[in-house]
Formats: C-alpha cells, sequence, structure tokens
RNA sequence: GGGAUCGUAGCUCAGUCGGUUAGAGCGCCUGACUGUGGCUCAGGAGGUCGUGGGUUCGAGUCCCAUCGGUCCCCCCA
C-alpha cells in the first residue's frame, strides 16, 4: 500500500505498544519530583522567536540553524526548541519571583529542532525538566545532581551504566578573560583547528573545547580552574564536596561547555555507556544565573536540568531495566445469540461502573470468535450471556486460565470478579 | 548541511545466471467444534516488488533518477 500520508522526517508516533512506556517513565518523573518538592508547570509550545534568540543564543547552532521559526502577521514564532526559557518568562510573567524563596519547577515537554534524525535524536522529541530559581548556593546544584542521578538509578539503571560529567565554566567576572586564553591558545594554533572552529574563535571561542574533531589540539588548551574568580571556585569547590558527600560519583570533564549561551559556572551531563549509539547524551543542565536578568527579570540565580525521553526509554531498553507490561481488561463480556448483545453491553457498563475494565465485542461476532477476542483480550475472565442467563438473570464467568466456570447473579457480577481477581 | 546503507504481504524475511500464474513464517478471517478461547488440522483474504524512466524478446533481479526509512558526521535531549 502506497501512504499517501506520513509522519514527518523525524517525528514519531507513540503506539499503544510502547505509550505505556512512556507513562510509567511519566509518572516517575512526576513522582520523583514531588519527592523532591518541585510542582509542575506547562508552557506553551509556540513562544516568540526573539525568547529563544535572547537567551539561547543567535550564534548557537539551536538558533542560528535548528529551530523552527514562522511568521503570521507582524510576530515572529518559534516552536520550543529547549525547556528553559519559557519556564523563565513564565516565571517573570506571572511574578512568581515576588512570592520570595527558591521556586522548584518541573515539566514533561515536547520540543522542536530541525535536525537530521539518527538514534536517540528527532525533530520532535521530549524532555523532563527541572528548574531550580532563586537558589545561589552550591546546596542547589549538589541536590540538583543527586535528584537526576537519583531518577536514573530509580528506574533500575546502574549506577556503571551512567557517567556524570560536571564542570564549571566561570562567570561574567572570570570568563572573558579565560575566553581570552582560550582564543590566544586557538590563534596559536590556528592552521590545526577545523574550518567550523576556526569561525567559533570569534564568535564563541569556548565552543573549540568540546569538538571532537580537534580533541587533540585542544587536549593542550588551558584550564578554566587558574582562571575562575574566588566565587566561582569556592562555589565549584564546594559542589564537589557536597556530591562527595552524597557518594555522587562524577567525573571533571574540562571540555564540557555546553551549547546554550546562558549558561554559567556548573554545567554537566549524564552519558549513558549503552543503548544510545552516537547521542549518548542523557541529559544536560547547568547554572544559568544570569539567564532570568537577561529576560527583564530581577537578578535571580537559578539552574536547571533537560532529560531526554526518548534517550531514557532506548538506555533502560537497552540496560533490561525492568518495564512494565501493559495492564490487560479484567473481564470480556460474551454474547450468545442477538437476544444477549444488548445485556452484555450493558454488564459491561456495569462493571465499567465498578471500577473494574471491561470489554465486549463491537461487530456482533460469532461465539466462537468472540471467545477467541476475550482470550487475545488477556482478561482474567470471559462472563457468558446466552438465553439460559438471560432466563435467569445470571451470568455465567469463565476463568480463562483456570477453565472453571462459576454461575452468579447479574446483580452481584461485579462484587464477585473483584473477590476473585 | 555532508555521508553510508536499506526499501518484496499488516510484521520478519526468501526470491539462483534476468525467464512463465512472486513465496515462506508469524499475524488476520472462516470451518472442523451450530453456547465456549489457547493446541491441532483444513481452507481463505492480503502484494502495481517505494516511485518514475531506461536497457532487454522478457526486469523483483541490471542501469539512472527520485522519494522514504535507518545509521553516522555535525550538533545535542
Amino acid at each position: 500500500m502506497e501512504l499517501k500520508y506520513r509522519a514527518l522526517e523525524g517525528m514519531h508516533d507513540v503506539l499503544p505498544e510502547q505509550s505505556h512506556l512512556w507513562q510509567y517513565v511519566e509518572s516517575r518523573w512526576r513522582e520523583h519530583c514531588r519527592r523532591y518538592g518541585y510542582r509542575e508547570i506547562r508552557t506553551p509550545i509556540l513562544e516568540t522567536a526573539e525568547l529563544f534568540e535572547r537567551s539561547v543564543g543567535e550564534t548557537s547552532d539551536i538558533v542560528s540553524k535548528e529551530m523552527y521559526v514562522f511568521q503570521r502577521g507582524e510576530e515572529r514564532y518559534a516552536m520550543k526548541p529547549e525547556g528553559t526559557a519559557p519556564v523563565v518568562r513564565a516565571y517573570l510573567e506571572h511574578g512568581l519571583y515576588g512570592a520570595g524563596g527558591v521556586h522548584k519547577l518541573y515539566y514533561i515537554t515536547p520540543f522542536f529542532r530541525g535536525e537530521r534524525p539518527q538514534r536517540g535524536r528527532y525533530r520532535q522529541a521530549h524532555q523532563f525538566g527541572a528548574e531550580i530559581l532563586g537558589a545561589a548556593h552550591p546546596l542547589a546544584d549538589a541536590e540538583l545532581l543527586a535528584m537526576v542521578m537519583d531518577f536514573f538509578l530509580t528506574l533500575g539503571l546502574t549506577p556503571d551504566a551512567l557517567e556524570l560529567r560536571l564542570n564549571t565554566i566561570g562567570c561574567p567576572e572570570c570568563r572573558p578573560a579565560y575566553r581570552e586564553a582560550v582564543r590566544n591558545f586557538g590563534h596559536e594554533n590556528y592552521t590545526q583547528l577545523c574550518k567550523n572552529c576556526q569561525a567559533r574563535l570569534e564568535r564563541n571561542p569556548l565552543r573549540i573545547l568540546d569538538c571532537k574533531e580537534c580533541a587533540d589540539i585542544t587536549d593542550s588548551a588551558p584550564p578554566i580552574d587558574p582562571y575562575l574568580c574566588d566565587a566561582c571556585r569556592t562555589h565549584f569547590e564546594s559542589l564537589q564536596n557536597l556530591l562527595k558527600t552524597l557518594e555522587v560519583a562524577y567525573v571533571r570533564d574540562v571540555r564540557l561547555v555546553r551549547g546554550l549561551d546562558y549558561y554559567t559556572r556548573t554545567t554537566f551531563e549524564v552519558i549513558a555507556e549503552q543503548g544510545l549509539g552516537a547521542q549518548n547524551a542523557l541529559c544536560g543542565g547547568g547554572r544559568y544565573d544570569g539567564l532570568v536578568a537577561e529576560l527583564g527579570g530581577p537578578p535571580t540565580p537559578a539552574l536547571g536540568v533537560g532529560i531526554g525521553v526518548e534517550r531514557t526509554l532506548l538506555t533502560l531498553q537497552a540496560m533490561q531495566a525492568p518495564l512494565p507490561e501493559p495492564r490487560p481488561i479484567d473481564a470480556y463480556v460474551v454474547a450468545f445469540g442477538e437476544a444477549a448483545r444488548p445485556v452484555a453491553l450493558k454488564l459491561a457498563q456495569q462493571l465499567r461502573a465498578a471500577q473494574l475494565a471491561a470489554e465486549l465485542d463491537l461487530e456482533a461476532r460469532s461465539p466462537k470468535a468472540q471467545m477467541r477476542l476475550a482470550n487475545r483480550s488477556g482478561a482474567r475472565y470471559a462472563i457468558l450471556i446466552g438465553d439460559a442467563e438471560l432466563q435467569q438473570q445470571n451470568a455465567t464467568i469463565k476463568d480463562l486460565q483456570t477453565h472453571e466456570q462459576s454461575v452468579v447473579s447479574q446483580a452481584e457480577l461485579s462484587e464477585w470478579i473483584k473477590n476473585h481477581l
């Protein structure tokens, strides 16, 4: 069959075979966030394009070549390419900072990037996000990292399947000097850098550090540590001590710079050792102490994380972490003969009213076909209604595992099944 | 944006050196068993071989183009 319409490149349907797995990780994420004191925020898919140009950065790859932007009337819109900027926008728009204290917000959102798809990378993907707004202390960084690792572990991944990579990229106080140092290093080795990195040297020199192609050259690039200001150094040391206290394992990755412009100080990602192919980052995040002010709000320290839902699922499957089976229905109502069909429908409604999951054949098929459907439905019980049952106002209940049959009055049907499940 | 690779039934695939009505397994439907599922047996439905063009007496098979999937670079969740 030739398909007239298909899902767009890089966009995927989640079919019933898979959707229960999505429901599973989503409910785990919600429960996890609740335990850590987060509340949910939901923001629109569309924002003004400018929001992301200001926050993620006009020169970033995400904004400059991957964002879905379209114009309607005067306004330029963008499909959200990431989750943080909309949350910060909402935080400001609704004056949440006015309530004082720290705001911990979580979300589950689709996001859109026009890249060429590959394993673990899609044009519409989904992300579990968590943001902490108003917390400057490294306690917040430590709690966020611990929460993320805790999440993966409670899903059944083992510590050796994961690697937390941690870095600091300084702040507006100290980063300029470091950026100059990296730029100088780049110019000294200019001819050995790839074309991409030669261009980066002007716009965003730190990005040459996480270019794989130039890794051999940038291995000898200056480290940031001597350039960090006292506040940034103290923050980073304090965070590392807290992680040791919490026994959260990590590796320092001095090349971890990340592609979103708003990050300051802490940056991190979690790598899955197996299951993801080339796109092996399960999550990424960091601190963005300047972003709230950049978007017009009061100076507000903040940090957050985005976890790839598809990548998490791929990893869970590859690592054979325990995953739930879809839940079958409780009972399948079978009608023998035309007169029984309306009664079967009514009994199904009765079961549903009693919180039981019930189904029946909707095509008026033969008894044999209905039994086959009952079997295939995975239901524990088939409820058989024929002339005899109609006469007696009862129902024959067949246990599809043991083949045992019982007869109960129609009025007591729900109660009987509840007691026997 | 660059590259690799693969497109045959709903799914997984076979199809010889180019040869006649394109096959298998699974799944689906019906029956054996007229009020009883799974197992077995018998039968059945389902394919313009991704699409378009070319070579040839003849193309699923060879050539070209094109579309689509997957994966890789890049980038990132």
